[in-house]
RNA sequence: GUGGGUGUAGCUCAGCUGGUUAGAGCACUGGAUUGUGAUUCCAGGGGUCGCGGGUUCAAGUCCCGUUAUCCACCCCA
């Protein structure tokens, strides 16, 4: 019991692991900034009342705070851990209306808590990456596709393997239950969600409980079967199964809008997608790593109409959004091993110390080079020069620096090449495509990243 | 919260029906290599066997409890 150890579903990396998550936050954010959305962090606790406000369920494994001091009349603070990040920026845009403008896009990338129970790919303790669009009384459909979009380019900038975007509409959904006849909607959704876990054989059964008839049963079944990236199949799809409403008409144009925005292979209508069983109102969208399905969706969001709306009155305030699960895409690649960091320290160069009286320049030629941007550290004590270079390659560090002096050069020795030459300290540069060397599933891979 | 599996070195594990001083590989440290890394060879350090109780002449090994962890359900990134 005294023993120190991990805590589950609090995950720690590795520092080599770290630096990599760092790389690829930064390059998220430099790539939502280059699209025009704006950073956003918000604090970590909202009112339970928040939290607990969004649709009914409240089902949700919410971490609660309480003062170790509390008295039992005092109960808890009525404060929580935020368990995504869509709800706390609803909260802040119905706060800040006055001083925003709309549309706003933002995107935050911030940790969230669950208590639900740890396992593989699902913590108590992760990272979010979120991109929303907001609108006052009204917001674009067209913003669902760039949304959608952005998913998909962005995923594909990432060092992780192909992913694939399933997007569904919920209104379509509602549309062919509503016109089956059915009324609990919810319990159907909930479902249909399952089918890629337990398949149709699996899926029959929960919607028999459900009192519906076994026609119904099978056109729902058969709806759920439809998946296609081209609008015109999906919409042929759907015709066939001889159900009409107009929220199905509604749908399908929405479906088919988004599809020829972001239109592409590797974003697909999959008429099983139900997501978030909450405050999703229309375009539903979930993402996976292709060959890698059973660890779930890795990116996950949607349309909402009036979340932020629902919580201070006033107009409508919709919005489309997507949020990338960071923590349990590199969660899962690390611990399969899928994904390995072959550098840990974040420095380019290594400059050997031939002796303690040598130090002095040795720093004078860390700070020249680090002046131009190349991140670089002086060995810390005398020491021979296999030991200072052993030390620099297992830190991954490429370049091992010879201090020169007036009578001799400066030697520089590429630790991956193996070779050694004379460099001049006013112009050196590292070799452009000395990135984060990583290995992605087996193959060698130079990521650099967006600046 | 419900059900099942597993806790031995920093990591992955071995340890037969209880029996001397608990082992291996990897990693780490030093040396061969007196100022040129990764290979090789040699040597070395490191363990309350998760914790508590019980059975026994004797427990890492058997029993009970507890705790942690993993998996499934639930739900989701």
């Amino acid at each position: 019991m005294a023993r120190i150890q991990p805590l589950s579903g609090f995950p720690e990396w590795l520092p080599e692991q770290e630096l990599l998550q760092q790389r690829v936050i930064r390059h998220l954010s430099t790539w939502f900034e280059r699209h025009g959305f704006q950073a956003l962090t918000t604090r970590a606790v909202e009112p339970l009342s928040v939290l607990a406000s969004k649709g009914a369920d409240t089902d949700k494994e919410i971490y609660v705070l309480r003062r170790l001091h509390a008295t039992d009349e005092d109960g808890d603070s009525g404060l929580a851990l935020h368990f995504d990040l869509t709800v706390p920026f609803a909260r802040y845009v119905s706060e800040r209306r006055g001083d925003l403008f709309f549309p706003w896009k933002r995107y935050q990338i911030q940790k969230v808590w669950r208590g639900e129970r740890p396992q593989q790919g699902r913590y108590r303790e992760f990272l979010q990456c979120d991109i929303d669009v907001i609108g006052e009384q009204t917001l674009s459909l067209r913003y669902d596709g760039e949304v959608v979009r952005m998913l998909r380019d962005a995923l594909a900038t990432l060092p992780i393997p192909p992913v694939v975007l399933l997007v569904n509409n919920r209104k379509l959904l509602e549309g062919l239950y509503r016109g089956l006849g059915i009324e609990d909607i919810i319990s159907v959704l909930r479902a249909v969600d399952k089918r890629n876990k337990i398949g149709d054989k699996g899926v029959a059964p929960l919607l028999s409980e459900l009192g519906l008839a076994d026609d119904a049963v099978s056109t729902i079944l058969k709806a759920a079967a439809i998946e296609d990236s081209d609008p015109d199949v999906v919409e042929a799809a759907v015709r066939a199964l001889g159900v009409s409403h107009p929220l199905i008409d509604e749908g399908l144009a929405e479906l088919r809008e988004v599809l020829e925005m972001s239109g592409a292979d590797n974003v697909r209508a999959a008429l099983h997608i139900a997501r978030g069983l909450d405050y999703y109102t229309g375009t539903v969208v979930e993402g996976m790593m292709v060959g890698h399905e059973h660890i779930g969706s890795i990116a996950s969001g949607g349309r909402y109409e009036n979340l932020a709306g629902s919580m201070g009155g006033g107009p409508q305030l919709p919005g489309v959004g997507v949020s990338i699960g960071l923590t349990r895409i590199l969660g899962y690649l690390y611990g399969a091993k899928l994904l390995i960091n072959q550098r840990r320290s974040p420095c380019q160069v290594m400059v050997l110390l031939p002796s303690e009286d040598d130090r002095a320049a040795c720093e004078n030629i860390a700070q020249t080079l680090r002046s131009r941007g190349i991140a670089t550290e002086v060995y810390h004590r005398k020491a021979g020069w296999g030991k200072q270079m052993k030390h620099a390659s297992r830190l991954g560090i490429r370049y091992a620096w010879f201090p020169g002096n007036d009578e001799k050069s400066h030697e520089i020795k590429d630790l991956i090449a193996g070779e050694q030459a004379d460099v001049d300290l006013a112009t050196w540069m590292p070799s452009s495509d000395d990135t984060l060397p990583l290995i992605l599933d087996g193959e060698e891979l130079s990521w650099q990243g967006l600046r």
